[in-house]
DNA sequence: CACGTAATGTGAGAAAAAATCACATAATGA
DNA sequence: TCATTATGTGATTTTTTCTCACATTACGTG
């Protein structure tokens, strides 16, 4: 194989061809003039000839031009069909986002009309899980949770918030039980929390001030559910005081069926967006910056 | 048409999956293993996607590079072949060397032989004029002769060695007449010269410090002829002294059938090989470059 | 199973290519 | 002839690409 001319002198030999104009052709690829003149300039000398020649205010190709078109322009049109091809391909292709139940249900499936409507070229399908998450799943390209660093290096994340957890419970039960220190609620109400969270209440307790012992106590009188939906049935039936993302209880609290006497705290984890290496990392930006909206959204 | 990603950075992908090894790529676009690593990079980012994965100690296309790749190396295939098919166009077209008939009788073909042998690539074809030559005409991609400054400046000119004229005649001239200084030779021989070029004696005069009034004088006595070719015969014949470029009788004084008592002058007009614009510029190159070392060779 | 070997990946800086700007030059058509 | 619309080009800046040196990863052999 002969070495080949530079690429993007080609590029502008090709432009130059078809449109017949060297200002045609610079507009078409973002460029000055100039610069297309200067690309031509150079493929001359690489062939050693005149590839174009002037004719009235523009330029036609020379016999050499004639001979060297039809190859350079298929080639350029097959380049272009086979990226444009790839971009397609990835564009239509369903982008799957994998999520816990509980942020699926209480955060996501809210806000999914919306999402779709505003990233239709997405194609999003979400898919959940009850069990620890596995970003790495072969069918995911995505996987939107909280978790606490060190994250795996080899996965493209975008940290979208910390995670801010929450003491809530039914105004009444605030209304009956002392409102007075974290001390106290700890050692008169019962305390709920979810499975997949055993570290919910002892950061809270940690952030208030709390000693262990006094937690420990509380823990053991207080229950643990197997996921946050059925925590949440609980704290709104009144059995007690339940630990939760503030994220996932934030419809009950604007509400008024719950209220949370302490502002949230914020844990070592963080809310991101896992990509699947090897996968569309363009869409998963979109989504990251949608998602990065939506939260903001919220906390206005 | 969509933005095509980097044309370089497609160049090393095609070449990468098809030898499925960076470092193969490198070796074949003469580069180290670095730039092409950084090109797929690139290239994948520009995609959104990773287009190879590690297998083994190479790389293999992704499904995503494997869509790819059929188009980019079909494009890089017809590009190649429609460069190649220029060259080897320009390469195999013969190339058309017009040349006074005084230099190509006496200089050139006595080595054109040499030349085709040398350069049996340029496919030599040599035309002469016993007149004005024409640089510019259309079917002559260079012309060789000798020309002073003004030259066109539209068209590449290499100047290959200055003119140098000599004084010759027989031996039996110079030993019948004085030997002393130039202005006393003027006075008593016959000077002969061509119509071409009527500024020779007076170049070589004024060169040798003799008065115009002299020369006047002996050029009054002296005889034109229309062609080099008669003059050196005149001169041969022993009519008298005549004036020529040294390289056009060289052979003559190397074999003593001439002589020239004083050295040659160098003139304002130089030996040029002049290329017509839009022609191969490669080989008239070659063919200057191959000139020069037969001249430089002949001063030797 | 550690180790040599042969790949690829990457940060920093050097080198090369390309683009721009501003102006020169050329052709056109009123 | 002149305004208009092109292309061509020198000097400079900007961008891209490359190289170097070293890190990292996979393989196969003693």
């Amino acid at each position: 194989m002969a070495t080949l001319p530079s690429l993007n002198a080609l590029r502008a030999f090709e432009a130059t061809a078809r449109l017949g104009s060297v200002s045609a052709a610079a507009e078409e690829l973002h460029v000055t003039h100039g610069a297309v003149s200067r690309q031509l300039r150079t493929l001359g000398e690489h062939f050693g000839v005149e590839l174009f020649e002037k004719a009235g205010r523009g330029l036609v190709p020379t016999s050499h031009g004639r001979l060297l078109y039809p190859a350079v322009g298929e080639a350029f049109s097959r380049l272009s069909e086979g990226c444009s091809a790839l971009t397609r391909h990835l564009d239509e292709a369903p982008f799957t986002l994998a999520c816990p139940g509980s942020l699926l249900a209480r955060w996501l499936i809210p806000r999914l009309d919306r999402l779709n409507a505003d990233l239709p070229e997405l194609r999003l399908r979400v898919v959940s899980s009850e069990n620890e998450l596995d970003p790495r799943r072969e069918d995911v390209d995505a996987t939107l949770r909280f978790a606490a660093p060190p994250w795996f290096d080899d996965m493209p994340v975008f940290a979208l918030m910390p995670e801010r957890i929450v003491a809530v419970a039914t105004p009444a039960i605030w209304t009956t039980a002392a409102k007075g220190s974290a001390r106290a609620m700890l050692e008169r109400l019962t305390l709920l929390d979810t499975a997949s969270r055993p570290q919910a209440w002892p950061q809270w307790a940690a952030a208030m001030g709390v000693d262990d012992a006094t937690l420990a106590e509380a823990r053991a009188r207080g229950r643990s559910f197997e996921h946050l939906y059925y925590l949440l049935e609980a704290a709104l039936a009144g059995l007690g005081v339940a630990i939760a993302p503030e994220l996932l209880v934030a419809s009950e609290l604007h509400q008024g069926r719950l209220m949370a006497p302490w502002p949230a705290i914020e844990t070592d984890a963080s809310l991101g967006l896992w990509l699947a290496p090897g996968i569309d990392t363009r869409r998963g930006e979109r989504l990251a910056e949608w998602l990065r909206r939506e939260l903001t959204g919220v906390q206005r």
